[in-house]
DNA sequence: AACAGACCTGACCAATCAGTCAAGGTTATT
DNA sequence: AATAACCTTGACTGATTGGTCAGGTCTGTT
């Protein structure tokens, strides 16, 4: 009687299991974006889930577990929108790219961006032990580099922690703040806007830290590669 | 029995009215921020504030009321930090000056900023109309400000509103994730740090948008003003 | 076909929460 | 001192929530 979503073929057992998972979190991210972890119950995600409430306890035994995993996620997603940043040489191009795939992922990932937005805000209290160890590692890295590129005059000299502040600041208000830029947009951002906002803010963080950009800096998503 | 505690002393009527009420703002400011607006109960908010819960609910009639009052109490604190905006009349001496005092207030109204946030990130459900009016026309008319600055080739020309953005986005960072920051920092920000941070935020927006700062642009709070 | 194990779910708790209330205390006014 | 208005609070309540569970269904295997 159930199974008649339109989702949910068959498949291997494993593989459909997969695919509740899934369906589940996705639906979470959303509920918990919306409403915060207090905020949201139980009973909504099972409904955006197209579940029943008893379900989700099957996949998932509480609450604040099916929230761990949320959070996770988007914590990967995250971290690895940032790995093209040291795949390239010089600062204007890892810079510029980065900048624009984290902006990428403001607009294709809000919710999952408000999710994770949430959890540090109210003291990252299920996920602490990620700022304590990959994510620190991973700014030092990321620190080493830009503290690189200064040694070798690529760019002015500024702490480069700022300056990771203010690109995760800059890019992911466009995902924390979208309901607000969208109220004094009269409507949602379109392409172009997405564009010229991602333009300007390369455009002024770059010549900020004293790059002068070439008028491709800014990366744009179907641009020539190699 | 109770009127022990050292804050309220005797006064008139009114006088103490307003003492308590200020005395709930600030409990349920400071745990709507840590716990968002469902997680957040008014027990928990009673106890912050010492008084019975009960108590609570003569003063505010729901805890809906009770939260609109506190988002309302930022938002004008928010405006109001940047008064200064249009006091100036170069962008380099308005702008580092606006700089500097959103870094003010998010380092010292760190509890109102998050609410704030968290109120925006979830659409914004009880102050939408603050949006839609008082936001908005203050965003324009600095905007126009922006704009004409532009038209007297005082700075390069970017659209004002993603200078906005990067201005808010960057500042309220160091409020909303300030666990984040102090997680990668090992310890809250130092006095000299947030000067710092001031200065590199001021530097790279201002030449990012063609001004080169003076020495003394990052206005620091005890300089000599006239 | 028969069996086992995975999957599904309606109905049900115990706990928690926002909000109420009635009774008692305090202060200002006359 | 009497009165009225305001303030305080412990105890209570109806509603909601996270989580449970027993009994059912479906699927793959032998």
């Amino acid at each position: 009687m159930a199974q008649i979503e339109g989702a949910e073929k068959s498949g291997s057992r494993a593989e459909m299991r997969e695919e509740t998972e899934r369906a589940i979190l996705d639906a979470a991210e959303r509920v918990f974006a919306e409403h915060g972890f207090g905020g949201a119950t139980m009973q909504a995600i099972a409904d955006a889930a197209r579940l029943p409430k008893a379900n989700l306890h099957y996949y998932f035994a509480s609450k604040e577990k099916l929230y761990r995993r949320v959070v996770e996620r988007i914590f990967t997603v995250w971290l690895e929108a940032a790995e093209s940043f040291d795949t390239e040489s010089g600062p204007e191009a890892a810079l510029s790219r980065y900048i624009s795939r984290k902006m990428q992922v403001s607009r294709e990932q809000r919710h999952g961006s408000k999710v994770w937005a949430n959890e540090v805000m109210h003291g990252a209290p299920i996920i602490q032990d990620y700022l304590e160890t990959t994510l620190r590692d991973w700014t030092d890295s990321r620190i080493g580099v830009i503290r690189r590129w200064i040694d070798q005059g690529l760019m002015r000299p500024v702490d480069p922690r700022w300056l990771m502040y203010m690109i995760w600041a800059t890019t992911q208000h466009y995902a924390d703040f979208a309901h607000q830029i969208e109220t004094l947009n009269q409507a949602p951002l379109s392409d172009a806007q997405w564009q010229d906002a991602t333009d300007t803010v390369c455009g002024i963080l770059l010549r900020g830290i004293g790059i002068d950009p070439a008028p491709e800096a800014a990366f744009k998503p179907a641009g020539p590669a190699a």
